[in-house]
Parts: C-alpha cells; structure tokens; sequence
DNA sequence: AAGTGTTCCAACCGCTCCTTC
DNA sequence: CGAAGGAGCGGTTGGAACACT
C-alpha cells in the first residue's frame, strides 16, 4: 500500500531521549494511560514520533521492568523458549515479564547466541534453568541487583531535579527510591502493553485461548499477590504451549521438572 | 596515555497484523 | 469486502563504554 512511515515528518526527533523527554511522556502516561500512541505526541507536545513514544514506554519506562544482568534461570527459560518459539520474542517475553522484548533480544543476540554456540561445540547441552529459588534468593535478587522502571523513574525525576541527567547506562540497582506521588499508576491498568506485559500476557498472548480475563495491576503494593497470581495463568499459558508444541517439547520437557514448577515465580 | 578493536544496548526501520469504516 | 490507519514485532544499526595493545 505504501503507507509513508509515520516517522518521515520533518521536525520529529529522533535518538536518545532526554530526562526532560521521559517526564513528558511518563506523566502524560500517568494520567491518560499507554496507548493511543498516535494522541501522546500531539497531546504532549513531544517532538517524537508515536512509534517511539511506545518503544520509550515499553522498553524503558513502563513499571515493573528490570534492567541489569539476566540470572542463570533467565537465561534458561530464554533458551527453552526460543528453542520452542524461535524468535518470537515478544511471546517469550510475556514469560518473562519483567524483561522487555528487546532486553531479551538483545540479550541472546549478545550473549546467548555465542554461549550456546561455545557450548554446542564443546558438545554440551545448554543446562537447564535450575529450579527457581525458594524464595529469598531470587527475591533479594530481584529486589536489589535491578533497577525497576519505579526506580528508573524516581531516578529520573532525582536526577532532573538535580540538573544531571543519567542515562540509560546510569540507572543502577539499590537506589533508594525516593517517595514518588509522581508515580500512581492504577490509570495504567487496564489497557496498553504495560498493563499487558504487567499482568504476565502481552497483548498478542491474549489471543491466546489460555488467557485469564480481568488480572489487573493496581498499585505496586499488590506485587507479591501479583505473583501468586501469575502461577495459575502462567501454568494455562505453558500448558497451551506445550500442548502446541508436544512433539518438540518432549525432550526439552526435562527443563520443566514439576511443570510449572520450572518457571520464574514472576 | 593514546590508539584501536570489541561489546553492548537504546533506538530506528520496515514489515505484518488488527481494527475500523 | 477492501482500503486506510494504528499498533506491535523482529531485525538492524549507531554510537557510547569498555578492553586490549
């Protein structure tokens, strides 16, 4: 049809996006909700495209995502799953996730890749993902070696307010978060990737017949019920997955000891 | 210390899918 | 039913950061 790209227009920015930028976006986010991607540049102001105020937000400013090095049982569901989807990463995402599609992307193009590649020739199976820790371990990993985009926005705004800008690369773990009043995001629930992505099913996932209906985010301090909550969809989603893929899966299955067992807590 | 090579990741691009009219 | 427009996905790239000589 050829549609021009949405991103030709003279006059809309493109490259890395300042503090100034992300607060835009993010408190407009704040009160209108993700999505509608079309309306957030010409309501903001923003000099941005729609496509990259939706990449910013999924990729880097949307609650709950972690940033940071990847934990061995990360890279094993990774693996497990590109080994079922292939490069289907935004489904592989919803596994997990906290990471974004990119993050895992990227993730695998840079590391997985050549360490499976190293591994294959030494004739070694990738090991599996060992079974998820009980509950501190991974915990207090999760709580303090990754930045939340809670704490990349806190951040953001500390870090705005003080005339120095950090970057992407700036963000890092076990920063204290600062009381936010900025940062409500109960608008967020309901539509959008984030909500999605939050609630453990991208978008594209809820096509899927597995799907639960109504699981919503509403604040962060129903976190830990949002993990218990995960379990049972999660365990829909992969049985939906597996059941589609028995054939191959039957002997990768040994990376699922327990079934659902063998998946991030998430 | 300076130069060069490598790695990594944020962001862009182009395509497809989905929804609306 | 088909065209148009918006959203999402996967591949790719630019450039900053880091490692090595």
């Amino acid at each position: 049809m050829g549609r021009p790209p949405c991103c030709d227009k003279v006059g809309v920015k493109k490259g890395p996006w300042t503090p100034e930028e992300d607060i835009i976006l993010v408190s407009y986010i704040q009160e209108n909700g993700p999505g509608n991607w079309r309306a957030v540049p010409i309501n903001t102001g923003l000099m941005r495209c729609s496509k990259s105020c939706r990449l910013r937000w999924t990729n880097y400013l949307r609650p709950g995502i972690r940033r940071g090095n990847f934990t061995t049982h990360e890279e094993g569901i990774i693996v497990h799953l590109q080994s079922l989807l292939g490069n289907r990463w935004a489904a592989i995402a919803s596994y997990l996730p906290q990471r974004t599609d990119n993050d895992i992307k990227n993730y695998w193009n840079t590391h997985l890749k050549k360490k499976l590649k190293k591994q294959q020739a030494m004739g070694a199976i990738f090991a599996p993902p060992p079974p998820p820790p009980s509950s501190s371990a991974e915990t207090a990993c999760s709580s303090s070696s990754y930045a939340s985009s809670m704490d990349n926005i806190s951040r953001l705004l500390d870090g705005f307010m003080k005339s120095s800008p950090p970057t992407a690369t700036d963000v890092k773990p076990n920063i204290a978060v600062v009381s936010d009043p900025f940062m409500s995001f109960d608008r967020m629930s309901g539509t959008g990737a984030g909500l999605a992505f939050i609630s453990g099913v991208p978008q594209q996932q809820q096509q899927q017949p597995a799907l639960m209906g109504g699981m919503s985010y509403d604040d962060e301090a129903t976190g830990q019920q949002q993990q218990l909550h995960h379990q049972l969809p999660l365990c829909s989603i992969e049985k939906w997955l597996l059941d589609e893929a028995a054939e191959q899966v039957a002997d990768l299955m040994d990376l699922s000891d327990g079934g659902c067992s063998s998946l991030p807590l998430l």
